[in-house]
DNA sequence: CATCAGGGCCCTG
DNA sequence: CAGGGCCCTGAT
């Protein structure tokens, strides 16, 4: 299947067809590494985020997973397969990369993989909080083991973010796409095709008016800037995430492009603070009025103060468990009104 | 056809 | 601290 099609909608045709397409890169050393996270681990739940919005950098299977990742100036094919049973939970990771793999890389990814997707950390507090909770058991039942994970590097989520904001889901896709089709590297790997993001050096030469040709619109701004400033160092994910939770949100908002919703983001889901529910997007705020209060629209203060109150340090990781249901829920039933929330 | 707001953020007054 | 403007697109 081509990596367009898997989008499911059609995307990409103002992009990469102006330039040649340039021939996968084809990632053929692999190297084997198993991890086992802390038991309850539930594989899909944290591998897949039916919320998220299909990119041509990942794709997923029930039980599998694929995504490219670049660590230090490797860029490299990740294979991650269930194994293992509920007692001893085990991820099998195949590595593919272009040259060889030393040992002490594969270590590397190992650690990246654990931090990325919380697979060390068991949520035994956030279990015993979630089992009292008398609206929401099911839900947390139904997905213990969850972890709050992302396949994305900082650099990668900021530019998501950038392409999320004030556009429908389906420009959003399609900008990213233009985007990954133009700078991204193509790489083959276990007989698939994926695209990696560039590296933000890569920016440094790119025109302004040559990425809104992409249609990408005022955001070329915003994806030079942010660029420029990743490049640079300006901030580095690595130490941020030894840092407290506000330092590091200080050292987001520096960034040209980072407001509250995208700071929000990238608490959670790059820095993994499952108390960051400090902020709701209008179109958000319609949803939670429906999921926590069963009408149209509620004060988003109100909401906060609510979710804040009953799951505390939680707030955020509690919300993920609720919105990715409503999503994995939506595959199989039809409901109304998300469809008219989120507009694809 | 025209108008409008969208999975925000920056900048101005 | 509120509000206008921003690119482009699909919905109305």
């Amino acid at each position: 299947m081509k990596l367009s099609e898997r989008l499911g909608m059609r995307v990409g045709l103002n992009s990469a067809r102006m330039y040649p397409m340039v021939k996968p890169r084809e990632l053929k050393h692999k190297k084997r590494l198993n991890i086992y996270p802390a038991p309850p681990f539930h594989f899909d739940g944290t591998f897949h985020k039916p919320s998220h919005f299909p990119a041509t950098t990942e794709d997923w299977e029930p039980g599998k997973f694929w995504q490219t990742i670049r660590l230090g100036n490797k860029l490299l094919g990740l294979k991650i397969e269930k194994g293992g049973f509920a007692a001893k939970p085990q991820i099998r990771v195949t590595v593919y990369s272009g040259k060889p793999i030393v040992s002490t890389e594969l270590e590397n990814i190992r650690r990246e993989l654990i931090y990325r997707n919380e697979l060390d950390n068991d949520l035994k507090q956030f279990r015993v909080l979630t089992a009292r909770d008398k609206r929401f058991a099911p839900i947390f039942r139904r997905w213990q083991g969850m972890r709050n994970a992302t396949s994305d590097s900082l650099y990668k989520l900021l530019i998501i973010s950038v392409v999320l904001q004030n556009a429908t889901v389906r420009r959003s896709v399609q900008m990213l796409t233009a985007l990954l089709e133009r700078y991204g590297d193509r790489v083959q790997f276990d007989k698939r095709e994926f695209y990696a993001i560039w590296l933000p050096e890569r920016m440094a030469g790119v025109g302004e008016d040559e990425l809104r040709a992409l249609k990408v619109g005022y955001r070329a701004k915003f994806i030079k800037r942010l660029s420029a400033d990743m490049a640079a160092g300006l901030v580095d994910e690595q130490k941020l995430r030894g840092l407290d939770t506000d330092t590091i949100k200080k050292e987001l908002l520096r960034l040209y492009g980072v407001g509250p919703e995208t700071v929000r983001i990238l608490l959670f889901e790059v820095f993994h603070r499952s108390d960051a529910f400090i902020h709701i997007a209008p179109w958000q705020q319609k949803i939670y009025s429906r999921l926590f209060y069963k009408k149209k629209l509620m004060p988003a203060a109100r909401i906060q103060r609510d979710i804040q109150k009953q799951y505390g340090q939680y707030a955020m990781l509690a919300v993920h468990y609720i919105w990715e249901d409503i999503f994995w829920r939506r595959r199989h039933e039809h409901i109304p009104w998300l469809e008219e929330e989120i507009r694809l």
